[in-house]
DNA sequence: ACATTTCTTGCTACCGGTAGCAAACGTGCA
DNA sequence: TGCACGTTTGCTACCGGTAGCAAGAAATGT
C-alpha cells in the first residue's frame, strides 16, 4: 500500500493540494476550518510529509555528512554523542558514513555531496590533507569541515583543541614533577596530524631541558597498537636507559601501553614509567588507569562546528583550550 | 554558484538531458560517441547527478536510520563500526540518530520516516515495547528491526544474542567455578530487557542450587552507575553476608562495579568477589581488568540484520548464540 | 451600499531526476 | 533500392513537494 500524498489528503478533504500543504506548514495563510478538516483527513489517510521532496525543492536537507575513520578510539563516542545531539537540537541529521580500507574520503565525500548534504564534518584522523585538496567538489558543493584535528587545506575550517597550549601545559606539569627523560608515542607514523602534537613535545623538552625526545610510533590509534609499541620499547631498552614519562598521542595508546609496562614488565606506574594521554576517554578516569591526560573542550567544539554550519559565525579555523587532567599515572 | 544540472549538461553537449541520465546509467543503451560526448560536457561543468531527485523518483534512498540510545555503553562503538561498515558494503548509508530525553523514539522514527529511509534499525536499549506499539507508522512506513535486543513488538522483527543460552553457559561456569551467592546488577530497573537476562539468571541458581538471586539496579548503563550500584551494596552488607559473584548486566558496569570493589573496599577480584560482565568491550581484555564476558556474535548479526532489510532474508526474530569469554575476573 | 484592504485559496512553474513509449536513425538483407 | 529490424534518441508524464502570483472571499472603512 503506497502512503498518501498532499494530494490524496486534498480530494479526502475536498480542498486543493496546497491548502493541505498550508496546513502543514506553521505560520502559513489558512482558516481554522480548512486546517481542521484538511488535519482530519490528513489523519484518516495517515498522511505523513516528505522530506525527501520537499528537500528537493527548498534545496536543503538538513542533513550533515560525519566522517569518521577512527573507530579504535573510544572518546569517539562520547564526542559523537554530544555532536548528533546538538546536530538534532538544531534540526540537523547526521549521516554517519565510516571510512576504512574498502570506503575512501573520496568516495565518501562524493557520495555525501550527491545526497546534497548542507555540510560535511570530517571527524577523524587518517587522512592526508592532499587526498582532500585533490579532489575539489567545485560549485555547489557543500562546505566541508574538519573536527578535532587541524587543517591545512585550503577553504576548509579546523575546530579544534590548541595543541600549542595542551602541550605546553602538559609539559610544565612533567617538568614540575621532575621527570627528564621524556618520550613520545604517536599513532600514525605518516600523518601530519601526529607530527603537530609530536612537534610540539619534542620542541619543549628541547628548549626546556636542552633533552632529546626519544620518539615510538604505533600502527593506528588503538590500544593494541599502543600495547605493541610499548612492548617493543620495553623489551628493546634496558631499564638504566629508558625513558621516566611517557606521553601518548591518545588515551587508547596509554591504556595498551600501561597494561604492557604493569603486566609485561613489572613496571609501577608512575614510580618506574610515568604516562600521559589525550582525551580524557572514560577509562581513564577509572581507578584501574588513573591516568593523566588533557581534556579536550567538547562542548565547545561542537558548539563551535555547529555555528560554522548553520553560518552563525563565520567559516574560519578556530582553536579552544582544553583541561589537563591530573591523576596517578604522571 | 549553482550545481550543474543534468539539462545544463544536455545544453553543453548538444543532445537531451535524457541522453545525458543515460551516460550515468550503467548499461543503459547509448553510442560510445554521444556517451563520451556527455562524459566530456559533463566533466567541464563539474556535474555530479543528484540522487536526492533519484531517490524521489525510485522511491528508495538507500539510506537505514539507526537508533542509538545508550552511548554510555562502550561496546556500541566498535558495533556501529561493523554495522556501518557493512550497510556501505551494500550501498545502504547509515543516519544515525541519538535518542535521549530531547528526543524521543517516537520522535526519531517519525523524522526517519518521513525522509523515507529504507528501514529503521533500533540498535539501543532504553526503550520500552509500549513506545513502538502504540505509534504504527501505518501503510507505506519503512521496516523497523530491532538489533541486539529482543523485542515483543508485533511485526518489529529482533536480530539478537541468545540470551538463554548465554545466561546457561555463564551460570554453568560460575557453578563449577564453585561460587554460590550470585548477585545480578541491571541497567535499568523499568525496562523489559534487563528483566530477560535478570530472570535467566535468577532461574538458573534457583533451579540448579535453591539458591536466591540478590539483585541490584543501577540507574543506567554505564560505569559510573554500576560503581554507585556496587557501593550502595557493598557499604550497606557486612563482608559475611555478601554475595561471592557478581553478574553485570553489560561490562559498563561491571567496570564501575570492579573499580569500586577493589579500590573503595579493598576486595580481591575474583578471590573476594568475582565479576561477570556482558558484551567483552575493549577494556574488559585488557590486564586491568581481565573481565570475563560474554561476546555476542556481532559479524552474524549484522549481517542477519542486513539480510533482512534487503529481503534476502525473512523478516522474523533470530537469535544467535554468542561465545564465553573467560578471564581472571571469575 | 460601495470601494478598499486583507485574508484565503487555487493556480502555474519548478526542483532534478526516472519510466517507458514513440519516432528517428542506421544497418542488413532481399 | 526498398523494407524490416534493432538501436539510439527525444518525448510526455510523473515522483511529492515549494514559491510566488492572481483571483476570489471576507472584513473593513466611509
Amino acid at each position: 500500500m503506497k502512503r498518501a500524498t498532499a494530494q490524496n489528503v486534498a480530494m479526502e478533504a475536498g480542498v486543493s493540494k496546497w491548502t493541505v500543504i498550508r496546513a502543514f506548514t506553521p505560520g502559513a495563510s489558512i482558516t481554522e476550518a480548512s486546517k481542521a478538516k484538511v488535519l482530519e483527513a490528513a489523519e484518516r489517510l495517515n498522511y505523513r510529509p516528505n522530506l525527501l521532496a520537499r528537500s528537493l525543492a527548498t534545496n536543503s536537507t538538513h542533513q550533515v555528512a560525519v566522517l569518521v575513520d577512527d573507530f579504535a578510539n573510544p572518546h569517539k563516542l562520547p564526542f559523537l554523542e554530544k555532536l548528533t545531539a546538538s546536530l538534532q537540537a538544531e534540526g540537523l541529521v547526521t549521516m554517519l558514513i565510516n571510512i576504512n580500507q574498502h570506503y575512501s574520503h573520496v568516495h565518501a565525500i562524493l557520495n555525501a555531496d550527491q545526497r546534497q548534504v548542507d555540510a560535511i564534518v570530517l571527524f577523524g584522523t587518517a587522512f592526508r590533507d592532499e587526498m582532500l585538496t585533490d579532489h575539489k567538489l567545485g560549485r555547489g558543493g557543500p562546505p566541508m569541515f574538519v573536527l578535532a584535528r587541524d587543517s591545512q587545506i585550503e577553504g576548509v575550517p579546523a575546530i579544534s583543541c590548541d595543541a600549542v597550549v595542551a602541550i605546553a601545559e602538559i609539559g610544565e606539569h612533567l617538568l614540575k614533577r621532575g621527570y627528564r627523560r621524556p618520550g613520545f608515542m604517536a599513532g600514525a607514523r605518516t600523518l601530519s596530524t601526529a607530527l603537530g602534537r609530536r612537534r610540539n613535545f619534542k620542541e619543549f623538552w628541547r628548549t626546556a631541558l636542552g633533552v632529546e625526545l626519544v620518539e615510538m610510533s604505533a600502527e593506528r590509534y588503538s590500544a593494541e597498537a599502543g600495547a605493541q609499541a610499548a612492548r617493543d620499547y620495553l623489551s628493546k631498552v634496558a631499564p638504566e636507559d629508558r625513558i621516566d614519562v611517557l606521553m601518548c598521542e591518545n588515551d587508547a595508546l596509554a591504556f595498551g601501553a600501561m597494561d604492557v609496562a604493569r603486566s609485561e614488565f613489572g613496571l609501577r606506574v608512575p614510580d618506574d614509567l610515568a604516562i600521559v594521554g589525550f582525551d580524557n576517554a572514560a577509562p581513564a578516569a577509572s581507578p584501574a588507569y588513573g591516568l593523566t591526560t588533557y581534556e579536550q573542550p567538547t562542548d565547545q567544539m561542537v558548539k563551535a562546528a555547529i555555528d560554522m554550519i548553520l553560518e552563525r559565525a563565520p567559516r574560519e579555523t578556530v582553536n579552544f583550550k582544553g583541561e589537563l587532567v591530573v591523576r596517578d599515572s604522571a
